[in-house]
DNA sequence: TAAAAATACTCCATAGGTATTTTAT
DNA sequence: ATAAAATACCTATGGAGTATTTTTA
């Protein structure tokens, strides 16, 4: 059944006449009679009386009108729908994000985000950026942010902020402010565990420099930012950590910046999304308003 | 749009496969490829991401999901409604009558019919024959019973009775049992108004037989049956009326009858339709009762 | 006679098919 | 290697048109 005809044939009803509604549905009156034809086909049952020049709707016209506005009107309202939806920024934003963004950056962003889009509300998954990027392969999740780039071809990294690692210390553990690398990997570090993106970023900008994980002096291993920084805070060791999660302890000299001479270490946060994945019109938004964000830094 | 393709966009969206849906659909899978690329189009924007061999629905396709299946139900109770609507006696069956059968006949058939189709009523219109007719072919009335035939070629004359006009007196006005034609017309005679098909009849079969309105001795022309009959009662003449008429005052002796020599009157009782209209089942189920009926007596 | 519906036809879009290719498991 | 979707191509049905005929007001 064709809407379309349920349209040519509630016009005729209205109208009581074939040309008249011809005329209305800009269609020529032989093809308003072949559709009310097909029509009475379909229902095996005469639907006009043609009386000549006139024409009078039988009992079956009048049991079809109704049905026929009723889907014509839903017909209407999913067109509507359909084509408002697009434009419409509404529902829950799920968002992956690996341990340091997802604590020190998201919360702010969010907040910021959902001032201008009320309608939009946040949930915040927080793992590893490998198990992350696994959600978004096996399409449980529509976006992540991570501090790594973990490969895998499918996803799509979008950097949109450089993080910076800095190494920290108690107040008393190290005496100056700055130290050279060599002098670093002698001094007793707690690290996070593997899997982090923090971990792997570390290793990865020391191995660049020729340093690999049995050279250093690992005092510690723990599973958290808050934990390695407790540690650091205690003695344990010195750390390199995200400067976005310390900056309150700088602030408040709980913890202390050692610059690494001639070193420079810096990691960008990307924000992924899966290739071939259809974004809803709230993730797009997000996309936009943290990429436009990361340009006006 | 089409709720074909409707239909289609929701088997694919409950298996989450076109293949499977080819198979529930009895189509190909190019097939539903090609609806499903169709429906895109048409809404402008993506149904299903593809990824290989599985699909995902987007979030616009969980939104035409709950439409298509609201339309798709409202089409399956129209083919339903016109289905069952084929077979359904109810309603009311209006029907003009002129006033012989509309008085002495209709009551009881509609009674017996009544009790065989309790949800049908009646509606009866008592008129002359002829504003009978001329409310079929103006199409105010789908179904008529008249006692004469007045013409018009798109009026169907069925005929399903006799009545038979007889000649009654008051029990003193005229001693005799039996009178000649010749006789009777010198009789003072109480008469119908014209357009009456009682009238019309009785003005038919005496002019069959020579006798036209003015050789007749007209003592009183009234507007109903039974002020004739109580004209005929108190003596103003005789009168030639319907056996239906008159059963009661025969059977009590309030009136006599008198038998007109060698001459029958019986004049058909017609039920009558447009030849153009198509009728409701309960005016079909009327006219096969009514006619069955006929074929009995 | 004019206006409305039916009929006869032509044309083209598309729903359906088959055969094949691409892609991911 | 296999299963699923896409692609390419073909056919036939039917929606739309024009031109004409029939019917009735």
């Amino acid at each position: 059944m064709d809407i379309h005809q349920l349209r040519v044939f509630a016009s005729v009803f209205r109208d009581k006449s074939f040309s008249k509604a011809s005329k209305k549905m800009f269609l020529t009156q032989p093809t308003i009679s072949s559709h009310i034809r097909s029509l009475e086909e379909e229902y095996n049952c005469k639907l006009f009386d043609r009386l000549g020049r006139t024409i009078i709707p039988t009992k079956e016209a009048e049991v079809l009108y109704r049905f026929a506005t009723e889907i014509i009107e839903k017909a209407d309202v999913i067109k509507d729908a359909m084509g408002s939806f697009k434009n419409k920024i509404t529902g829950t934003l799920i968002l992956g994000s690996s341990t340091i963004p997802g604590t020190y950056l998201l919360p702010t962003i969010m907040t910021a985000f959902q001032k201008k889009y009320p309608s939009v509300s946040f949930q915040i998954i927080i793992e590893d950026s490998k198990k992350i990027i696994d959600s978004l392969s096996g399409h449980e999740l529509l976006m992540g942010i991570v501090g790594a780039k973990l490969g895998n071809k499918e996803i799509n990294y979008m950097p949109f902020l450089e993080d910076e690692l800095i190494v920290v210390s108690s107040t008393s553990f190290i005496k100056g402010k700055r130290i050279s690398l060599e002098e670093l990997i002698k001094v007793p570090m707690v690290l996070r565990e593997e899997g982090s993106g923090t971990r792997k970023i570390t290793e990865q900008i020391l191995s660049d420099r020729g340093i690999s994980y049995s050279d250093m002096s690992v005092s510690g291993i723990l599973g958290s930012t808050e934990a390695v920084k407790q540690a650091v805070k205690a003695g344990l060791g010195v750390s390199i950590v995200s400067r976005l999660s310390v900056s309150e302890e700088l602030k408040h000299n709980t913890l202390k910046e050692i610059k690494v001479t001639d070193v420079s270490m810096r990691r960008k946060i990307y924000i992924i999304t899966h290739k071939k994945r259809t974004l809803p019109p709230a993730y797009h938004m997000f996309l936009n308003y943290i990429i436009g964000e990361s340009r006006n830094r």
